[in-house]
DNA sequence: GCGATAGTGAACCGATTGGTTCAAAATTCA
DNA sequence: TGAATTTTGAACCAATCGGTTCACTATCGC
């Protein structure tokens, strides 16, 4: 009865950053990480030391996807196209069940500031980062640098309700029509 | 040495309230509730039952204060003024500390949404009751039905985002601006 | 083959969780 | 005043929390 070998740890990680996703820091409980990543506690503290680190890994990661993810838009387009995209992508068309995920920055922050302030804040940069990313692709654009600002400051805005939204599961009906409102809003403004 | 008498109610569910809405649900424990509403174990058992009978309490509390927000800023004042002005005294000219610990119902969505559906469920009809609310003072201020309801789906992403940016204690400058921005497309739509 | 190393499961740990019990004390009403 | 009724704190409960220890086993380099 061979024993399984020594276990996946991109794929051990993958299931950790599914179940921190879905479920949030608090309510992840270590019996819950080791079902779904298939080992045992010994393990899984010798290879993460930690619940929090390993949460702090998954953040750090899910975070580096997301703005990968706005890599893979701008490939080649119009730079406002490519922003655009990004929004509609998370809910229209994907009939995945992350949809109804949100974001796990926003979601961090909203579960753990005041409870938790060094990962609320981690969270609470990337977000900031993300949101510099806005700027610069509005810039890309054509927009002022100040007004690049204010339209990234509004966009994070948007991103960040069409991410709670998402988590009460509202028909993306609801959600993609004042996207396209805000960007038409946008390119007015820009042109 | 005088016991403290049977304990104030109201007051006590005020505090249990504050608590929920700074840690949320699952960070606020029973210890936490009772050093905070001043009372033992089994008084606090038997006057609410539970701890989760008690977070229902103070979501109810919430949003009925929340509408009453609204309905004071409603006042003989023109409906969008009133809706505009709700969106900004969140944060502006409120040197508060609440104006830190963003929406009670937001928090409680984004926190409990997958960990327990009923809490978050409850939560998300109460937003959706807010957005009702938008809508009508849109139709009150002109909109045609169909864009009353467009503007307010809009307007609850923004409030969903603005609480969000609340918790990151984010600088009020960078909500005023789109908040701003957001009102001049609205009441050039309407107009 | 062998020794070193890495990975593993199970037992165990103290602390904390939300919740119950109960006798004593404070209040109410006659 | 004295009996009935609340209200109270402290002790207690099982369950779960995150984390550690350790002997055993698979793997890898030689």
């Amino acid at each position: 009865m061979a024993r399984p070998i020594q276990f996946d740890r991109t794929k051990a990680v993958d299931r950790a950053l599914v179940l921190f996703w879905r479920k949030g820091y608090q309510a992840t409980s270590l019996a819950d990480l080791l079902a779904a990543m298939g080992i045992g506690r010994s393990s899984f503290y010798a290879a993460f030391t930690d619940k929090r680190s390993l949460f702090i890994h998954c953040l750090d990661l899910f975070a580096q996807r997301t703005t990968g993810l706005i890599d893979g838009a701008s490939a080649n387009r119009p730079p406002l196209d490519a922003l655009q995209d990004f929004f509609e992508r998370s809910f229209v068309g994907t009939p995945s069940p992350r949809d109804h995920w949100g974001c796990m920055m926003v979601n961090s922050v909203t579960e753990l500031a005041g409870v938790d302030d060094d990962l609320a804040g981690r969270a609470s940069q990337y977000l900031a980062a993300l949101q510099k990313r806005f700027q610069m692709m509005l810039e890309d654009a054509g927009a002022a640098p100040a007004q690049a600002e204010e339209l990234a400051a509004l966009l994070m805005l948007i991103n960040e309700g069409i991410r709670v939204s998402s988590r009460r599961r509202l028909p993306g009906e609801q959600l993609r029509q004042p996207i396209t409102a805000t960007f038409r809003l946008i390119r007015s403004a820009v042109a």
